[in-house]
Parts: structure tokens; sequence; C-alpha cells
DNA sequence: CGTGAGTTTGAAGGGAATCAAGACTAGTGG
DNA sequence: CCACTAGTCTTGATTCCCTTCAAACTCACG
């Protein structure tokens, strides 16, 4: 899965908050933005569509860090190289930043660096919630979990459009996608949600969800 | 993490580095450092010693964040609380560095915000690693990647002293204690360490741990 | 309609958890 | 110096949640 990046995707210059500003380009579906091990060389940000930055191993497994969604950035890095790779889930556009550009204004700007500061704390936060769930939660509780980061995040009202296959959603819980699927219909079963289509998902019982997510 | 590592009974002291100075606090083994949820008015060093910081779901499951070594910083955070607790593992002398003074530098000092950014970066690269750890490796895996770790951080030439219990092995790994402590057990059967006491590890055969870790 | 990727469902198996003793170890006090 | 003790660790037997393997179903799209 290579990006090619066709003559149509004209970058387009937009005022981004803070002052960063950089091209925007666009990523069809499952396009990468980056690769794993591909030198650092901007920061991301998500303007519409939405991104999953995963690792692989070796033998195929495969593990997906971070859902990012519009206004969200991803991509920073403390060394040379991107040790997450990057594709849109859906059709996605990304507003690149120059990391040099970056961190000399950043070296200007005290707000700046406080703001790129707390965006990475809080990435880091959201990793250790990450760690908790992997490490101590049943699939259920992970399912659940998910489902209330997503409506946190992007959820109009307890209704949720998922841009990310099942396969995505097991592989960012640590499960398969089969019992990703089963603990679905589990929950559409128990009344707590509803799935008029695969990508569509209503949340009918928020105060339920919430007990279950532990 | 960072921190040049050294033997955890020799101490830094006096000249912080990068001039982040406070006043060093000794704690006992399994004493608070900070709980969940209390203020977070300060960053920590620890000087000697060791630190796990960890969260506990309300049924008591526990998941240890990351275990901090001679060096290593713990206790930054986005917002006013802390998000997980910090315990001594070991007896322990750790620094305590004001968050406001802390801020107030960063904001004077580039270089000190820089050093903070990185430090915070990395711990946020080292949660990934634990992410995929969890969400997608076996129970040998883990082990292998926490004996590498260990070593890699504070070990004298494939020599361990751990001072951490099976149990907090556990609860980083997301395992139980006797799942922990059958797969050391089969890693001495298999030749590839040596666990003469409990708390002391012999790595004797790192090329083998290294094919293991994936 | 066909076609295929994505999803769901079922049956069987396995890796780690749980339950249950026992063995070790360090610290304590006689 | 050595029994005593509590905490820690190891080992064994069994269970179970999730995975694996397999097949059928759904639905968007040519």
């Amino acid at each position: 899965m290579f990006s090619p990046l066709r003559p149509s995707d004209t970058p387009i210059q937009t005022a981004a908050p803070f002052g960063f500003t950089g091209p925007c380009l666009r990523h069809a579906r499952d396009e990468e933005v980056f690769g794993e091990g591909e030198a650092a060389e901007h920061v991301y940000q998500v303007i519409s569509g939405a991104v999953r930055t995963l690792r692989t191993l070796r033998d195929g497994r495969r593990q997906i860090d971070e859902f990012h969604f519009a206004g969200d950035y991803f991509g920073i890095e403390a060394g040379d190289l991107h040790r997450v790779s990057a594709e849109a889930m859906t059709d996605t556009t990304v507003r690149m930043v120059r990391r040099a550009a970056l961190s000399q204004l950043a070296a200007k700007q005290v707000d700046v660096a406080r703001i790129l500061f707390r965006l990475t704390v809080e990435g880091l936060q959201r990793s250790q919630d990450h760690v908790l769930m992997l490490g101590r939660k049943t699939a259920r509780e992970r399912v659940v979990g998910l489902l209330i980061d997503l409506v946190e995040r992007t959820g109009a009202d307890g209704e949720l459009d998922i841009p990310m296959t099942r396969q995505d959603m097991a592989d960012y819980l640590g499960l398969t996608i089969e019992t990703v699927s089963r603990t679905l219909t589990q929950l559409q079963a128990d009344g707590i949600i509803a799935i008029p289509t695969t990508r569509h998902i209503v949340l009918r019982d928020g105060a339920a969800l919430r007990r279950l997510a532990n």
C-alpha cells in the first residue's frame, strides 16, 4: 500500500490553529500517510476523515496504536524515524507541518511549545488508558470502552458512524475480529446498543454501557 | 526511558541535570509516593531505588504502567490530577520538582522545555511498546520482552537484580503471577536464563532471548 | 444479478486463568 | 543458632474465555 500522490492532490494552504501551517494532502482509503521506519520530517493533523496509526510484527500480527479524527495530531516522534505507520481509514485530508519549522516556532513562542507539550502528554495518557484496557480488561469491557471513547470523540447524540472495519477494532482492542463481532451482537441482544448497519451503531443505554466499561 | 542508568545505590544527588532542583524524599518499600486522583503539584525523579506507577480498577485488578529506575522521571501530567499512583518498589529516594517552577523554567529556557518534551515523547513511545506487547504478544514474548528491557536499562552484563515481585511483573505484563512463574521456569529449563535466586536472573543466551522477543 | 470483501455465526481447541497445595525465603524472636 | 512465621514463589489439576478453523451470510458495486 504505497501512496501515489496524484496530481489532483493540490496542496491547500489553510489557517491552522496556533499558527501551525502546512500543505494539506488527500489520501484515499487504506493509503499510507507514512510508514514505520521512515524519516519523521512532519507532524500531521487530520483535517477531515480518519487515520489509524499502527505497528506490525514480522509475522503479521498488527496492533493499532490509536485512531485519529478531525483535529487530532499524529506523527510526533522523539527520534528521527517514525515508529508507527499511519494509514487513512476513509478518504482523508491531512495537514503536514514541517517538524523543523514547528520546533523553531516552539522555541520562539512559549504558547506553541506549551500546546505541543499538552498534546503529547494527552497522547501519553490515552496510551496509558489503552495499556490498562489491554492488560486487565475483558473482551466485553474493551469493546464497550471503545464505543464510549468513540461516542465522546466523534459521536452525535449516541449515534456512531464508524469509519473502521471490525478488523481495525480487533487490532485496536487486542482481540480477533470474531470476538469483536460476537461481542457487538451480544450487546445488541442485551438491548444496550443497536446495529442498524455494520458501520452505524446506536448507543441505546449509555448508563448500562458505562457500567459495563469499568 | 532516557536515563543513563547507574546501579541503583549510586546517588546522583546534588547536581540535578538541566538545573531541575528540589528536595529529596526517602520512601520505604511499598510506600506510596503519590496516589491516583491526588493533585499533581510535582514532577519526580528517581535518585536511587525503583518506583512503579500503576492504575487500579474498582474490583482490584491492577495494571502497572511503568517501572522507573535511577534517573527516570515520573508524575508528569496534562491535567491537575495524577492519573496513576506511584509506589516505591524498594527503599527509594526521589527528588520532587515543583511543577509550577518547572513550567516557569521551561518558559525561560528553551533547552529545558525541549528536554521535558523529549522525556514525555519517550514515555509515550515506551507506552506504545507496552500496548503492542499487551495487545498482540504471547505470555512468553511478554516475559522475555520485560527481561530484555530490564537488562538494557539496569542490567550489568546480562545480570539482573530484580527489584519487583512476580506480582509486579504479572501486573506489568497483563498476566497472572502463576503464568509469569511458569514462563520463567520454562526459560530456565530451556537454558536461556538462570534463576539463582528469585530476585536475581542471569541472561545466559541473549541471542535466543532476542529471537523469542519478537 | 454476480462478485467479493467484509461480517456473522457455529464448533472445536488451546493458552492462560483459576483453584489448590506445597515449597521456599527472609525476617523474628526464643 | 535455629525453630517459627508470614509472605512470596512454584507447581499441579482443572476450567474457561477467547482463538482458531470453517462456513454461511450481507451488501455495496460493477
